[in-house]
DNA sequence: ATGTATGCAAACCATTTGCAACTCT
DNA sequence: AGAGTTGCAAATGGTTTGCATACAT
């Protein structure tokens, strides 16, 4: 169960700098087990789970616990820094909102690829044509199976 | 949080008996529990999740326990009876295989509706076209806030 | 008869929370 | 100094599993 090659993900948007400033507007403090999260996001760039993502800010912030990860994901959450997708039976995804509205996960590898945003723009649009529905992008995610999972492995 | 006013779910294709006969086919014994989660799941019509249909289950097998229709509901999903969807941060709902496909779920109110059968179609024919990636609809939910909850209750 | 399914309790995983110790500002 | 944060451990909610008993075939 592989997750690299995050083939067109791209969060420009955000900088650790932009998003302190974000927290600090909200008058959340800027510590240095958030920062680790930050950093630890940005660094790696497409949506990654809560336990991965607090071994990646572990090495920015060796002590950082898991249950301050989640803390503070629920800030940067509320700040409009992150948003999470929930995909399939695994845990929730996190990613920097900004990034690739919404992803598919492969059932079988785990890999993450980004959904084409005109193809989930005519989705939504046809949900609130069709009732009145306002489909939130971002906070779902689509499952499968990926084309190199289709190919190979029986 | 209701979750009634299926609108538009029908779920014809299966029936009590045609359900237990899949099951025989596929060398499971047809017990008065398994049954007694068909009944309940025939007669909702929608999407429901496993506690809810313990409940009505119960109706039918009084001392049905939740474990019991877990474990029902991985073999009916195995023989096809079933599917299930996961629905944001709550419990998956499983609904028959047969009815609608894709489902919306309120984030407000839970409630829960259906998607243009066609919307669906484009989007998957979209990431295979961009990525080769089979998305399997039936096995997610889309998220957002229903027409009514968006108009009321501020 | 015999292997499958059930009920119950305990285990599990992802996530949340209470609380005392700590640290940004 | 003092409110906001953290770490840890324990609680939570959804779902799964081990095991002895009960049941469908």
């Amino acid at each position: 169960m592989r997750r690299e090659e995050h083939t067109g993900f791209d969060a420009r948007t955000w900088t650790a700098d932009s998003a302190a400033d974000a927290l600090r507007a909200h008058g959340c403090r800027v510590t240095k087990p958030r920062v680790a999260v930050l950093r630890a996001l940005l660094e790696h760039g497409a949506p990654i789970d809560a336990v991965g993502l607090t071994t990646l800010a572990q090495r920015y912030e060796p002590s950082i616990h898991e249950a301050t990860v989640y803390r503070t994901l629920n800030v940067l959450s509320e700040v409009g820094i992150t948003t999470h997708v929930h995909a399939g039976h695994g845990p929730a995804l996190v990613g920097l909102q900004g990034a690739d509205d919404v992803v598919a996960v492969c059932q079988d590898c785990g890999s993450i690829e980004p959904v084409p945003p005109d193809a989930v723009g005519r989705l939504v649009g046809a949900m609130q044509r069709s009732s009145g529905f306002a489909v939130e992008p971002g906070h779902f995610a689509l499952e499968g199976v990926c084309a190199e999972c289709l190919g190979g492995e029986s």
